[in-house]
DNA sequence: AAAGAGCTTAATGAAAGCTTAATGGGCATC
DNA sequence: GATGCCCATTAAGCTTTCATTAAGCTCTTT
């Protein structure tokens, strides 16, 4: 069930909005102000935003900017009565993802939170307890439980393990592995991270319903089958 | 430079908008009908289509249809004069990206498609899943799946079975794929490409209803009997 | 029937990947 | 400031993978 965050200063109609989408299986959160916004965004995950741009007070612009910085990656869609193109081309600008001119269309926002929803990669959102087949990996303890053994891995074993994991049973582009744990793609690089690989590997191999498969050239895949 | 396909029947408009966005650094295409468009389609790549709606003989959701049948990834944009609503979500459904209603803000198309560029550059891992009979073949894992047997294939044979996909029961032209996965048409790379033919042939040969035919002296074709 | 295009299997060599072991910097403890 | 430990990196030697090349054949076209 996809989680929006409706920030919308008139509480009847967010209230009205927040019932109308929930018809449609998305989970509402509605907050009546900026503050309150970004007070959620720090307590929980959100697939994306809707954001009024009129809100009293600090206006819509700076708030989305705000989020932005928070969480670079949410979607958010402005929420408007006033159709001035100087607004739409700011909202585009700020990264915005689209823009719906009040009165709203209900059908055709719940379009466009779909085709919106449906383009964003199904990244998991960050958890620090995963399980990996018979495994448990704790991403913030930094351990891994295999019945009632129990290691701690260092730092990039459990960087790396982190990242399989959010792409349990998808391509993990080497490159992008590289990019984000070590900042460089160089050939040393690559070399360090096949050390890693194989550590992981070994740690993994008492369940061997899980693998860490290689894509030549491309990545790696922890493979886990249910 | 980002590549567009700007399908649009009206000659006139067509052409002015086509000067306009290349004043944006956009590299068009104008096509002026559907079939046109099309056929741009399987001579070059590009980045996203630009669609009037209102276009003569075959109406535009027909074409929208049939672009996403062969390139599934390319967002594309509607244009239309007519703001009804039923349009809208017909579109959206279509998997459509964006919708702008004529008399066209150029300003804000222009700021629409920057917006739908940026978003699909960060999609990049690309998550396209073909039926192809009864084989299932995962582009991104690079696996090819035919009841409980699963294979993985090697970076070519994905790119090129990839390409076959995009034209199913259409021509995938020798010279296009060539250029499109070798950068170049030599008689060596030729070669190349007819042993990976065989193989992915090889690969395939367990559903008697796919077949991939030579069409001497032009391409291949990759059919599937429904 | 000749020429070019296409087909298939096998051989080749360079690049990528795997694993174990060695190295040495950073950090805490004494 | 010396000692020892941890851990990322580097090294080294090995195996695997895979695009390409080669070779010999058949099919298509004219």
């Amino acid at each position: 069930m996809p989680r929006i965050l409706l920030i919308e200063d008139n509480p009847n109609f967010g209230y009205i909005l927040k019932e109308y989408l929930s018809l449609y299986d998305f989970e509402v959160t509605l907050a009546t102000s900026g503050e309150a916004g970004l007070e959620e965004l720090n307590k929980s995950v959100f697939d994306l935003c809707l954001l009024d741009i009129m809100l009293p007070g600090q206006d819509g612009f700076t708030i989305a900017k705000e989020i932005q910085r928070i969480v670079p990656d949410l979607p958010f869609i402005f929420l408007t009565a006033k159709a001035l193109k100087i607004d739409k081309l700011k909202g585009f600008r700020l990264g915005c993802d689209d823009y719906i001119v009040k009165p709203i269309d209900e059908e055709l926002l719940v379009a466009r939170i779909h085709a919106i929803l449906k383009r964003s990669v199904t990244i998991k959102p960050e958890k620090s307890n995963y399980k990996i087949g018979q495994y448990t990996f704790d991403n913030q303890l930094q351990t891994l439980t295999f019945q009632a053994q129990q290691q701690t891995l260092t730092e990039r074993e459990a960087q790396l393990l982190t990242l399989l994991c959010q792409h349990e049973n998808q391509l993990l582009e080497r490159k992008y592995a590289l990019q984000t744990l070590w900042g460089d793609t160089d050939e040393f690089n690559r070399k360090s991270m096949d050390v890693f690989i194989s550590r992981l590997r070994k740690y993994l191999s008492q369940d061997n319903q899980i693998s860490i498969k290689n894509v030549h050239g491309r990545g790696f895949v922890l493979e886990v089958n249910d």
